[in-house]
DNA sequence: TCGTTGTCTTGAATGATTCAGGTTTAGTGC
DNA sequence: GCACTAAACCTGAATCATTCAAGACAACGA
């Protein structure tokens, strides 16, 4: 169950990471919750709408203060402006049409975190694999196959 | 001029891909494949200890010609500006250090490309997977394991 | 040699993000 | 309830990578 019908407390959840608890970062975190791979601008023109006016600037440092605390993860696909979302902890990863733009989540095949070891980690002390795979959505799919017989 | 043996010759592979061949090009693609995983700025500074002068525009659309061309590969870890690499074709990965930044290749592990097969495409045509390892490289780590006797 | 068009130039614009500083307000202790 | 402090928020400007625009130049095939 990925979605519970009653979003979590926000509130209590915002309270236990040390966050103040403000109506705009009640509704920051509602809507990236509710949302689906928002960008900030997504974000904050949602909010606006539930709560009139909020800067960009609260914004942009409430999700980077949510990232920090875990509550929320960042991805940034290369070309795309940072985009957020709810699913933290596992560890998975995100399908991304080239054509809209549009992101999927992905179960991680593999399990926990970093879940691939890379080939040689040339020293390196790797702690996450970040995984994109690029392709087409369905939708874009379907125009860009059916193209020669349908434009 | 050590300039003169091309690891491999640039100006033949320019034309083969119907570029032209021009003093600017050659030097940009050849600082590419001597450098490791440069960014713009630096291919551009390094061009111009060679030529003089380059535009910072040509240097973008050269790139962004040789990328298209399959010449160079562009990669754009999250949070870092555009880096070019030589090593096209084949289905490798970077291991990205967090402290610093440094782009190390990994080889692939499984194999071809698209290296990996999403555990559920969600009706996605993938060509691609992206993967970043993320971490601290050898001389960060020294820093960072040794933190506590030298902080 | 000439013409086409790809390449290069300067200069300005864009878009995402961050910085600066000053004001408000949530949470805490009295 | 009241005051205090740091977090949160605001407006406005700056930064950085990248792209756009439009004219000048030059590679290369005819």
């Amino acid at each position: 169950m990925r979605d519970t019908e009653h979003p979590r407390d926000s509130s209590a959840e915002l309270r236990r990471t040390g966050l103040r608890v403000t109506a705009a970062r009640l509704a920051i975190l509602d809507t990236v919750r509710a949302g689906d791979h928002l960008d900030v601008d997504a974000v904050t023109s949602r909010v606006r709408e539930r709560l009139g006016h909020v800067s960009f600037q609260a914004v942009y440092e409430a999700l980077h203060a949510f990232t920090a605390a875990g509550l929320v993860r960042r991805i940034e696909p290369a070309g795309s402006p940072a985009r957020f979302e709810c699913r933290v902890g596992d560890n998975h990863h995100h399908l991304v049409c080239r054509e809209c733009g549009h992101v999927t989540d992905v179960d991680c095949a593999a399990g926990e975190a970093p879940c691939l070891e890379p080939a040689d980690d040339a020293g390196f002390l790797v702690d996450e694999a970040d995984v994109t795979f690029w392709g087409f959505c369905p939708d874009c799919r379907r125009g860009a196959e059916g193209g020669n017989t349908h434009d």
